[in-house]
DNA sequence: GCACTGACGCGGG
DNA sequence: TCCCGCGCCAGTG
């Protein structure tokens, strides 16, 4: 089994263009369902080079301090294809990444190989 | 071993 | 909508 790391990676790796993932998402995604803490620390560690695709409950753009500048990852974002709302919310309603069956059986099944 | 901390989530006020 | 408190897990002193 890929450890909790290799696992965020894998899956951001996966997150479709224009989309985005919450944290609690991701760390459920990751078989760790109340884990989003975890999954922050994890994200914020740097494992993926696509950490702006991830954002807090809501929407919300809560890592945004830790990016270079105030406003840089709503900007990645907005570069991605993300609908954004007025204060920096992400539009989950349009952006957000709802894995279809076939994503996630992809993700079980790697996960299971150990696919990296 | 314990307390503190963090790119979080959720319910309440 | 914002702010607070509590729960969650792992790294750090």
């Amino acid at each position: 089994m890929m450890d909790f790391a290799a696992r965020v990676a894998y899956v951001l790796s996966r997150v479709p263009e224009g989309k985005a993932v919450t944290y609690g998402q991701l760390a459920a995604l990751c078989g760790k369902p109340l884990c989003a803490r975890l999954a922050g620390r994890v994200v914020s560690q740097g494992v993926s080079p696509r950490a702006w695709k991830v954002v807090g409950a809501g929407g919300r753009l809560t890592g945004a301090a830790a990016f270079l500048t105030p406003g840089l990852q709503a900007e990645l974002l907005r570069n991605d294809g993300v609908s954004l709302l007025p204060r920096d919310r992400v539009d989950l309603g349009k952006s957000g990444w709802v894995p279809t069956d076939e994503e996630l059986a992809a993700l079980k099944t790697a996960f299971a190989q150990r696919e990296i």
